[in-house]
DNA sequence: AGACTATATGTTATAATGTTTCATTCATGA
DNA sequence: TCATGAATGAAACATTATAACATATAGTCT
């Protein structure tokens, strides 16, 4: 049925007012429903962790998110977190920002990619691509240069158009 | 007069036996050109630490560095290596690699600009493209979604034309 | 159920990376 | 030569990430 209308990929870069709990709730529905799928073990605490994660759409970094862990776990510690953010990121559930030691929920975490990232640096908003054009660009020319590229690592930083001036 | 052979670029990914006593040279020369032209001073510290910068093509983490200087300074500390490293990035001697928490080289200093990083995960040896196709794809994403940029980090990873099999 | 196994989590310590602060030295020019 | 600002020395501290080992939990087989 080619005329129906594909169902809307969330806006890259949501309006502030937006109704984030349904933008949680969906990212945790839809990582129970990928786990299940995969075998995968979404426990507890890697769901307590990716709600955390999912508080906003900008990055957070890896002792933020443990600070609000302990809110719900007394006894959290740095390996807590960062072990779940492992098996978050190999779900392809969760992004590390590498420019900020940062990390954010996967905007469509149904097949397994490398995202390109637009950070609001006044906001912390951050948008999510995968843009066939940049990784063709890139993997254009590093084949020119007999490069065989393994991992693409793409983080833009600048103003969200909430952010802009004008 | 059109015809004329432009000065060869460095070769992005030179031949593990390239003579890199000489590629060193050159960048010591060149830093002390540019800096020279624009009043920015390249003290001897300074100086040093965009020498040991420069011992490979690749990447070198900040602490590494200090080990090294340790060397030729016996009180080095931190800070020493960071300010050193600050003040070179500035005058854009030398760029961070995110993924690696690494410094590296820079290849066309000349100009300000940001890189795009080819870096080879077997021997390290990385190119520093500055190639307009990608940053455009970036820009030409980013302006559709009313993001306006401000730096952008381009890292991939990958097996060098040495490293590749076959 | 009971024993076995693999996975997950708790807990403590430590490693790796990066910054702040204040004192001292050095270059430069009035 | 003295005043000034930049650069470096030195110590402490902050942030980010991992290692190591103990305990608990969840499935699996008998
Ligand atoms: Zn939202
Ligand atoms: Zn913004
Ligand atoms: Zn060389
Ligand atoms: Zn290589």
């Amino acid at each position: 049925m080619p005329h129906a209308h594909p169902p809307l990929p969330p806006a890259p870069f949501p309006a502030p007012s937006h109704d984030h709990a349904r933008c949680v709730a969906t990212a945790l529905a839809t990582a129970e429903t990928l786990c299940g799928e995969r075998g995968a073990r979404l426990t507890g605490l890697r769901r307590q962790v990716l709600e955390l994660v999912w508080e906003s759409h900008g990055p957070i970094g890896a002792y933020d998110l443990l600070d609000r862990l302990r809110a719900l776990r007394s006894g959290a510690a740095p390996p807590t977190v960062y072990r779940a953010l492992e098996v978050l990121m190999e779900q392809g559930l969760v992004h590390r920002i590498n420019r900020l030691n940062a990390f954010i929920g996967c905007a469509h975490p149904d097949a397994p990619h490398e995202g390109q990232f637009l950070i609001c640096t006044r906001c912390g908003t951050t948008a999510e691509l995968d843009e066939p054009a940049i990784a063709h660009a890139i993997e254009q020319r590093a084949r020119a240069l007999g490069f065989a590229v393994e991992h693409r690592t793409v983080e833009v930083t600048g103003l969200c158009p909430s952010c802009r001036p004008g």
